[in-house]
DNA sequence: AATGTTAGCAACCGCCGAAGT
DNA sequence: AACTTCGGCGGTTGCTAACAT
């Protein structure tokens, strides 16, 4: 089987993001979402293969991505999980909402691996214990722990992370479980804030992001003034969510 | 101050399974 | 059934800032 390379070698850039591709790629799967990866650079005016637009999405870019430091809880979290699940980064993620496999698998190999190894009766290889997964279900079930978690399949599409601020998680069943880190916090002055409450307007906004008959009008497509900080953060301009209703995405 | 080492993280690579043709 | 395409995942690499000498 003769496998399409997923990067055309010539013309592609490669290594870090400029904030210009930034800027370009958030508008772009802000407006369409993401229909194809492998298309969508072409239409978004980026020199990149899909696969570092999607990585680059996914892991940086998404609203409600949390970067930082990791609670207590987390890193226990993430040390429960590993000992049940393995190096199954993507199924430990879901469990840390707005936290991304990437970022998971790098915190346990710089931090909580050489943490984890001081503990001599700690497993470092642990065998997958009593998982037990449907494959034609989107949970799957840890009977390990106790009480037992249930844990949500990957998401094909980019899925909005639950906010800090409600403590939950939007399922694939599209019921809301409230998740285990319970604390509401009250404090809504983060930058996130704008781009929450759009999602809680629009529940099409993910399920629906691409709107056929003008797609690939991308050379006169709106591009919001984003300002992107030098933490990484990305301010969405006043009136944004309102614009976006306005072209029905 | 200069150089070497380490840690943290962003990004790439290659493989796999699912879905489509 | 065979092949192709795509999204997703985990392993790995390479860059850079921080730290040590």
């Amino acid at each position: 089987m003769v496998r399409t390379p997923c990067c055309d070698k010539t013309g592609l850039r490669k290594g870090t993001w400029t904030p210009e591709e930034d800027r370009k790629l958030t508008a772009y799967v802000t407006r369409y979402g993401c229909w194809n990866w492998r298309q969508l650079p072409k239409y978004a005016g980026l020199a990149r293969c899909g696969k570092s637009c999607r990585l680059r999405w996914m892991n940086y870019l998404r609203p409600n991505v949390k970067r930082g430091n990791y609670s207590k809880e987390e890193e226990e979290t993430i040390i429960r999980l590993h000992e049940s699940l393995g190096n199954r980064w993507s199924a430990i993620a879901a469990e840390l909402p707005g936290r991304t496999d990437n970022e998971v698998k790098n915190h346990w190999h710089t931090t909580l691996k050489k943490r984890f190894k001081q503990k001599p009766d700690s497993k470092e290889n642990p065998e997958k214990e009593e998982t037990k997964l449907n494959n034609n279900a989107s949970h799957l079930v840890i009977s390990s722990p106790n009480p037992p978690l249930i844990l949500e399949s990957s998401l094909s599409s980019p899925q909005p992370a639950s906010s800090d601020q409600n403590s939950s998680s939007i399922t694939s069943d599209n019921t809301v479980e409230s998740n285990k880190f319970g604390s509401v916090s009250d404090d809504n002055s983060n930058s996130n804030s704008l781009f929450e409450a759009y999602e809680v307007d629009s529940g099409s906004f993910w399920t629906e992001p691409f709107f056929s008959d003008n797609y690939y009008m991308w050379s006169d497509m709106w591009v919001p003034e984003f300002q992107f900080l030098d933490d990484g953060e990305i301010l969405y301009p006043f009136g944004f969510c309102d614009q976006l209703e306005d072209f029905n995405l």
